[in-house]
DNA sequence: CTGTTAGCGCTTTCAC
DNA sequence: GTGAAAGCGCTAACAG
């Protein structure tokens, strides 16, 4: 007779008349003889069966589930990398629990004790707050563009200060000789600092006086953004500089429609790049917001999920990755001279 | 001696000098000696102990974990849903994990089975493929738009016949007198059909004779458009309708750009209305894309979970609930007269 | 109110 | 190559 209730491993093993330790070896590849493995294989498809993770889990501290702890999912490129992470994962045969850590240190915590716990096999850490004292040692751990000092944790991230650099040149390729910088950005160091970097170096070898705004934690991003602008306006009302790389292309689309409202020619008058590549509706079909330095996501999303998967298997993996960034027209530059 | 080892109930017990069973108690708070319960607690903290879910979970088949499937997360629909999910579940004590199906039917299918063998206590599906047929009976899942036949699943969704009917009040209250309704769907009913339904119903209230685009499945959306505009034209390239009103966002933000691409000004020759209110990089500051009728994204998640847990608990819950949509101003509609 | 104990479903020795 | 049996960490009776 049949159970009612979902089969077990002692289902299979009682319609296949094997032993619990036979199916198991079954499931697991291990080694048993031809005709008892027909034997379970056509139990286990008759009844449906699939292994209870959780059973399983508790034997062996394996769950195939990993955790990833992003700010949030409605900026676009961390709703990017979620999916691409997913994706990856799920080719792994592992399941996505999903952490929106919204800034809220506690629950970011949270889930970083519930890896400590073994109730997931890893974590994939692209947090902005600081969170580094409550990091479990010795849990695979991989960080997405944040740095942690004391702990031996691999990071993944986009080549910031070459993206900076390659920007930076590119607007000057394209006729910008008055590219100023603009960021804001939070107090916690993160990799994505390199792009000024990049910028600053670019400026030094192209012979440019170097201009910025640089703002930590700021509440009224426009507000202080029009000042900038103001105070870069000659007696006349015309503007000093003639190309805007800014830190996001949230920053630069925001740079963009301050410099329209203002009665600006984008890109005639001043020219705007951003950095990240994010896209209207998605990936698929969006056009950019506006002219970008193009993270891989996809890419950066599969070294983070691979990286993580090493080094739970014990490989050694690089502490540092970093992935090209490329530019990527999208209406604020001019086109190719 | 300290474990070295994550502590587990049995070390708590251990320390606090109690029984394994008293330790259970406190932590599920069922009553207990209050001398006890201060001892165990202490332990508890001094070892910095958590429950092993799957532990737990082995023993009371919950796992405290939510599948959530959506089709993916760069939709900025979806990705705001996701996060609300999240959040809500969060608050709830439940973990979230996250299925991007990518229309892959068997991935869903898999996720599905996940929750039926107890891996997972419940599912929140958004889902726009057909897996009716491998809808676990009995297992707590509700519906986020779409509706399943025969199967007892409760469906959240907003109230699109009356954001349909309201929308096309609202486009004739701005001046727009021949309004066409475009749409793009998949061949899956959805509860999002019901837009056009309240087009209609709305055309005939106010004497409109209703004309629109009904497209399944299609290919090239952008063609089909341009055809359908062109075939709007009379014999001196004047478009026959004042206003578009599209089946979502997306759509609407296409139709937008196509027509300022043959010089058309929105909102002043035409006024353009979406459905879903999705915002650029995120809730928080960014804009409409367009004028649109608003799904309620962080009620309507937050009614998904609650409903949700209402039904595992056995608490009786609506087949149908629906949220009211309103219209939020986008830039391609008129100002208020 | 507290301690003891029998499993939950699975993996993994260890004899056979 | 196979089966029996001992747990993984926890909960839920059940005695006391």
């Amino acid at each position: 007779m049949t159970p009612s209730h979902t089969p077990t491993m002692k289902d299979v093993a009682a319609r296949a008349g094997v032993s619990l330790g036979t199916v198991s070896k079954v499931i697991n590849h291990i080694t048993v003889g031809e005709k008892n493995r027909v034997k379970v294989e056509k139990a286990i498809r008759e009844l449906g069966y699939e292994v209870n993770t959780y059973a399983r889990g508790l034997k062996t501290q394996e769950t195939k589930l990993i955790t990833l702890i992003v700010p949030d999912t409605m900026n676009p490129f961390f709703a990017a990398f979620t999916q691409y992470v997913e994706r990856t994962l799920y080719e792994h045969g592992y399941k996505l629990i999903l952490c929106c850590a919204n800034g809220i240190p506690e629950k970011e915590i949270g889930y970083l004790n519930l890896a400590s716990q073994s109730k997931t096999d890893g974590i994939i850490a692209l947090t902005y707050t600081d969170v580094s004292s409550a990091i479990p040692s010795r849990i695979p751990l991989v960080s997405f563009d944040r740095y942690f000092e004391d702990h031996d944790v691999p990071m993944i991230a986009s080549d910031n200060f070459q993206g900076g650099y390659a920007g930076t040149k590119k607007l000057w390729a394209l006729g910008c000789h008055h590219p100023v910088f603009v960021r804001f950005r939070s107090k916690f160091p993160s990799e994505a600092d390199k792009r000024l970097e990049g910028y600053l170096s670019a400026c030094q070898e192209l012979g440019i006086k170097p201009d910025y705004l640089d703002q930590i934690d700021a509440i009224d991003e426009k507000k202080i953004l029009i000042d900038f602008i103001e105070a870069h306006m000659d007696f006349r009302g015309n503007l000093t500089f003639d190309g805007v790389f800014a830190n996001t292309d949230r920053q630069g689309y925001l740079v963009m429609k301050i410099l329209k409202e203002r009665g600006i020619r984008i890109p005639e008058n001043v020219q705007i790049l951003g950095f990240d590549g994010i896209r209207k509706y998605g990936i698929d079909e969006g056009a950019l917001f506006i002219s970008s330095m193009c993270q891989p996501v996809e890419e950066l999303a599969r070294l983070c999920v691979e990286t993580l998967l090493k080094k739970r298997q014990g490989t050694v993996v690089p502490t540092l990755s970093l992935l090209p960034v490329s530019y990527c027209y999208g209406g604020t530059t001019l086109r190719e001279p």
